[in-house]
DNA sequence: TAGGTTTGTTTCAAACTTGAACCAAGCCCG
DNA sequence: CGGGCTTGGTTCAAGTTTGAAACAAACCTA
């Protein structure tokens, strides 16, 4: 079969898309760089461990949650118990397990960075958005994602959707 | 001021955003990687020089169009020209400039994957997007983009848009 | 026209990412 | 029980990105 290129619409989206994430992207980083002297996936890793229960999650859910390989995480994880902003606690119930507990000091820089953090993301991103645009915004990548999520993006032939495992976080 | 924070929209569209950005960059480097032996910025790097006039750029104007750093394309480009995908060639108006420029090799491998990385493109993206979705897509990128264009992105205090100077490709 | 500033590009070290390989520990089933 | 397969996590080398510093050529301007 002969290749459907995109259309002239589709070229325009598809460009103007990887800019703006680029450039996004790009100034997020920055700002959480100079102000809390972390990129932004590390800023997320806290962000998450902060919101679940007793603050702290295994592992390979932390990786799934943010989209990013297990090796990924590992190493940033390390970085940041360097830093003292998080711990590494072994599970209880399977002792492959280990699991990232945010400490106070990693609570706190959180609660520090974070003003800064959301004004970023509101002057570059959603000051610029009408009402409207944030709800097609959503429903644009949601429907992006769920096709990466499902089908062999990461081809493991048994991770179906409707057979999730999804282990208890042990606390 | 107290700090603005996020509604639950914003929080969820912000979420699914993040997600598919990762999702989507991470597949298509993936399948670029697989098909081509290079990630995405390499290739849009080959893609880009494709339509230039004469198949060559300047470093500066490669660089701003792709939204990267001088430095992030200085060292993209000693790989693709160590690979022989293009050229380095020396400006004749200005003794500064180095010009990209893709050499035949280059184009055959862009020909080769251009029809797979579409495809990826199509299936990950556009198949999942209605035509207003495209629009909407589009517009939303260029908003962001704009913003983060003019001002203080990458602070230089005299890069104004009305004074591009656009340095023309010594073609 | 010399000297200072700006512009175009590269270099360098440190940080980060990738993917494959590895090592346990759980799981399964004879 | 006792292998063999799967899962959770780390490790390692190779590749990439970052930001600051270095350089050289071009552009002032006094």
């Amino acid at each position: 079969m002969t290749t459907r290129w995109l259309t002239p619409e589709e070229q325009r989206a598809w460009r103007a898309y990887i800019a703006a994430s680029l450039l996004l992207e790009d100034a997020i980083d920055r700002q959480l760089q100079q102000d809390a002297g972390m990129p932004h996936l590390y800023y997320s890793i806290l962000s998450v461990l902060s919101e679940s229960p007793e603050r702290r999650l295994r592992m390979t859910d932390l990786a799934e949650r943010l989209k990013i390989t297990r090796s990924r995480l590992t190493y940033a994880v390390t970085r940041l118990e360097k830093d003292g902003l998080l711990r590494r606690e072994a599970c209880r119930y399977d002792k492959r397990g280990s699991i990232a507990a945010l400490t106070d000091e990693g609570f706190a820089m959180l609660e520090r960075a974070a003003p800064g953090h959301v004004d970023t993301v509101r002057s570059f991103l959603f000051d610029r958005l009408s009402e409207e645009q944030v709800g097609q915004l959503e429903e644009i990548s949601a429907a992006i994602a769920q096709g990466l999520q499902e089908d062999g993006a990461r081809p493991t032939a048994d991770e179906v959707p409707w057979r999730r495992r999804s282990s208890p976080t042990c606390s």
